[in-house]
DNA sequence: CGACTCACGTA
DNA sequence: CGTACGTGAGTCGA
């Protein structure tokens, strides 16, 4: 840490992050909340460009405080030119602070002084201590603070180009060098200060000047000897350059509260630079940033690991369980491959409770080992912790050992604690909850090293520690965040519901469900037929080929071409969106809008048909994987394929279903769903009498809302109201505006407003409630479901009314969705115990959030119908019936009800 | 090549 | 200017 001289570099950040602003797009950049991010994107690039280029010792980010100076007092037209700075820019520096902070790079401001002030000074202290030091400015003002040991970078295009501005530099470009430099702007003018200079000299007179009279002072005394038209001007301007020369000087000795010790950089906060850069959605940078300052390079120095382990050769293992792994709790890590309902675990790396570690290659086991392996695994006795066990649990399962005893999986914990993450890796969840960073600390005793050096391979031993580090990390997550799960009061969360249902999908994984390749064949060429007849249809009336798949020509044909009404603006020009190309066709009856739009229908049919075909595995069955930690709510999502979006609502593509089948020995299968599962956890949640009576009548929901909203008797209740009302209930647990439902009604926003009125004004109590999640929520930081699943909004109390609102609506759905999703998780696990326990061979498969598909035995249609009801229906006792229905069927088409 | 946008399927 | 997701094609190069 001793190596390098100090390096200062002094950014203006104001400067930097305005001309950030203007080089790059705002509509380009902003937050799916609305925040606008152009400005901290390209200030926070342009930062990490010359940290990981300049690699500075020491950093400072120097801000103006406000527009009035010791300058604007003395000359009130001092950059009195310039406009106010936009809106969209304002908010943007605090998040630069946020971003600096991050990144513990101190920033600092003056009241009645400028950033140049603020740099100047600390220029001057660097200079002192014969520091190198680098500026980053594009104010020219900063030139004159230039010399052998200070350099200026100063932006030329943009933000992502720097000129570096030595004393050649400037000599070269200006005429004269950086001491003259003031003294040139003061002659020539500045007009971004709005400091108008000499009519009629520019840099070439002024440099030419400055040299023959020895400097603007001299030039000043002997005015009366500049010669020419420019030399009457200059005497004319005299005080203009007196007062510019007066202005452009930077102050360099100002008291400041950070000296240069303090602008040492100590590493960055990897915490905090996730957590703010998820939230600015700045992905490429986070890369970049991760790129250019490696774990151990620049990061906030933490402790790591002590590790104690060793890599075992064959024979070793059974020895190695017998004596270590009877603790409370045993951290496993296993390396291989797993997806797609199957896995293969290549090796296996274990942490003790007695502070010991071992890593096993799998190949390496012999008879007796991987017998004493099984054994240890399948033993519900010896307690086991995983991060992230699905996948593993499909591998272990695949070799054909059992998993069991498995008390804790701490991506699940991390979940539960913070479900709003993009993912849980295992060393940021170290960082966050063991303050340590994912590596061993070499200076600990009992170092991996030497223990290993007999086997020689470094990969292999490399590979080993890593596998063994994080199989100790998971011994010690676990304990830590399960204390902290469990003093939120959320341990049963886990304990009896996530952990149980992980095994449950994992079986569902492995399970899969059958897919009829023939009808998935005949789909697809029907599909494909349709696809191609809709696009010559649209060629024809284009005159030319077009790629109707792609949104830019198609902007050219409909818009240029075909000349039709501008759709709502996207970032590209104009959507062509299905919702608008309807209206399009509505309003101009243009028949090449209904080629296209068959076209897109049959294009994404052929696609979701062809997708299914190609992961049917060898066993004629899709196993797709549930992602159990994604969804900020906690319900499940599907990936490779998503079975949760197998098209329904057309007739068309509600065939694909037919393609899903019964397998092998059994006999159908059953489609089990919960009718309006969120409106009836409203309604528990609400209270309102009103609404609990609706559900209590039994007559179809969304008729009896509609008549006690409109007054009159459900049998008279008309079509129109029905769909209103059905539109407003479904819409009320999103955060509805009476705007958005004024479009969904094709009414106006008045008529909309009128019927939301009328709706609260039947049901008052779920006004309240919705008023009252969101009061509790802002109090509180997080919503809660019905199982006490917390989601954290802490932009409930933003300032920005975008970022607010969308927290708002969060907070309305949050405990819905999330409740729903307790209720079918609960019923699953309930369901799985019951099938079990009557020895029946029916089974679920797939899970569509309020939905369970079950693959039915021989013989067993009227027990499971009983079960399944049983346990869906009484997955939740709320205020109001879960009604279930439940369809019966070869197909998972002939299922549905 | 990878990241992003657009569009669109589900609950 | 209604929530929660995943996928695929096109596009584009901070």
């Amino acid at each position: 840490m001793t190596s390098a001289q100090p390096k200062v570099m002094l950014i203006d950040g104001h400067s930097m992050a305005y001309r950030a602003y203007y080089a790059l797009p705002v509509d380009s950049f902003a937050t799916a909340t609305g925040q606008h991010t152009n400005a901290v994107f390209g200030f926070t690039s342009m930062l990490i460009n010359i940290l990981r280029d300049e690699r500075p010792t020491h950093v400072a980010v120097a801000f103006d405080v406000s527009r009035s100076t010791f300058r604007t007092v003395e000359y009130q037209d001092y950059k009195a030119t310039r406009s106010k700075s936009p809106d969209e820019f304002n908010g943007q520096v605090a998040l630069i602070c946020e971003v600096l902070d991050a990144l513990n790079i101190p920033h600092l401001s003056l009241d009645g002084y400028e950033a140049d002030d603020i740099i100047a000074t600390l220029s001057r202290q660097a200079d002192e201590r014969g520091w190198e030091n680098i500026i980053v400015t594009g104010d020219r003002d900063s030139f004159q603070l230039v010399d052998d040991n200070t350099t200026v970078l100063y932006p030329v295009r943009g933000v992502s180009e720097l000129a570096r501005m030595t004393p050649e530099a400037i000599e070269a470009k200006y005429g004269v060098g950086p001491q003259r430099y003031p003294e040139l702007a003061a002659l020539v003018g500045e007009t971004s200060d709005n400091l108008p200079g000499v009519p009629g000299v520019g840099v070439k007179t002024a440099a030419k000047w400055l040299a023959s009279f020895s400097g603007l002072e001299n030039l000043l005394a002997r005015a009366d000897q500049v010669p020419g038209k420019a030399g009457a001007s200059f005497r004319e301007h005299i005080e203009d350059v007196r007062r510019n020369r007066h202005l452009n000087r930077l102050v360099n000795d100002l008291t400041l509260d950070l000296g240069l010790t303090d602008l040492e950089l100590h590493g960055w906060d990897r915490t905090a630079v996730h957590q703010l850069f998820d939230a600015l959605e700045f992905r490429v940078l986070r890369e970049r940033l991760l790129e250019a300052f490696p774990d151990d390079d620049n990061v906030a120095e933490q402790s790591g690991f002590e590790l104690a382990g060793e890599r075992l050769a064959a024979g070793q293992l059974a020895g190695w369980l017998a004596e270590h792994a009877h603790g409370p709790l045993t951290g496993v890590d296993p390396s291989g491959r797993w997806g797609s309902g199957r896995g293969e675990i290549t090796a296996l790396a274990l942490a003790g409770s007695d502070g010991t570690a071992c890593w096993i290659d799998v190949a390496d086991l012999d008879a007796p080992d991987e017998q004493a392996l099984a054994h240890w695994l399948a033993d519900p006795a010896y307690p086991k912790a995983l991060h992230s066990a699905k996948g593993p649990m499909l591998a272990v399962w695949e070799q054909g050992w059992q998993l069991n005893g498995l008390v804790c999986d701490t991506e699940l914990v991390a979940y539960l604690l913070r479900p709003d993450q993009r993912s849980y890796d295992l060393a940021d969840l170290s960082i966050r909850y063991l303050k340590r960073e994912l590596r061993v600390d070499s200076s600990g005793e009992g170092a991996v090293g030497q223990q290993t050096l007999d086997f020689g391979d470094s990969s292999d031993d490399d590979e080993s520690q890593a596998a063994m580090l994080r199989a100790r990390a998971v011994v010690d997550l676990s304990t830590t965040m399960t204390a902290e799960l469990d003093s939120l009061g959320q341990l049963r969360l886990l304990n009896d519901l996530e952990l149980p249902l992980q095994r449950i999908l994992a079986r569902m994984e492995r399970t899969g469900i059958a897919l009829d390749c023939e009808v998935l064949d005949q789909l697809y060429h029907e599909f494909d037929a349709r696809v191609r007849s809709a696009e010559q249809a649209a060629w024809d009336l284009v005159g030319q080929q077009v790629n109707l798949g792609s949104p830019k020509q198609l902007q050219a044909v409909l818009f240029d071409q075909f000349d039709l009404p501008r759709t709502k603006k996207i970032k590209s020009g104009y959507t062509t969106d299905a919702e608008a190309l309807e209206g399009l066709y509505a309003r101009t009856g243009h028949p090449f809008l209904e080629h296209l739009l068959a076209h897109r229908d049959a294009t994404k049919l052929r696609q979701a048909v062809e997708g299914l075909r190609k992961s049917v595995a060898d066993d004629g069955r899709v196993h797709t994987t549930y992602l159990q930690t994604i969804a900020a709510t906690g319900r499940l999502s599907s990936a490779d394929p998503n079975l949760q979006n197998i098209p329904i609502r057309t007739e068309a593509g509600r065939r694909i279903r037919s393609a899903f089948c019964v397998g092998e020995g059994y006999e159908a299968l059953m489609s089990a769903d919960y009718s309006q599962i969120e409106m009836r956890v409203m309604a528990d949640a609400s209270g309102d009498e009103d609404l609990i009576e609706a559900f209590r009548s039994g007559v179809d929901f969304h008729t009896v809302t509609a008549s006690k909203v409109f007054g009159v008797p459900a049998d008279q209740v008309t079509g129109v109201q029905r769909a209103s009302v059905k539109q407003m209930n479904y819409g009320l647990a999103y955060g509805l505006s009476a705007y958005g439902l004024s479009t969904r009604l094709g009414v106006s926003v008045a008529e909309a407003r009128e019927l939301m009125d009328d709706y609260f004004t039947t049901f008052g109590g779920v006004r309240d409630y919705l008023n009252d999640v969101v009061a509790q929520a802002r109090r509180t930081g997080f919503t809660e479901t019905l199982a006490g699943r917390r989601r954290y909004l802490p932009d409930l109390i933003s300032s920005n009314r975008q970022r607010r609102e969308m927290a708002e609506r969060m907070a309305l759905n949050a405990p819905i969705q999330g409740s729903a999703a307790d209720i079918i998780k609960i019923a699953m696990i309930g369901l799985d115990t019951a099938l079990t326990s009557s020895g029946l061979k029916s089974r679920v498969l797939l899970q569509i959030h309020d939905e369970l598909v079950l693959e039915v035995g021989p013989g067993e249609r009227e027990q499971v119908t009983e079960l399944v009801r049983e346990q869906m229906a009484g997955a939740a006792n709320l205020m109001v019936p879960l009604d279930v229905s439940i369809g019966y069927g070869p197909t998972w088409l002939d299922a549905a009800h």
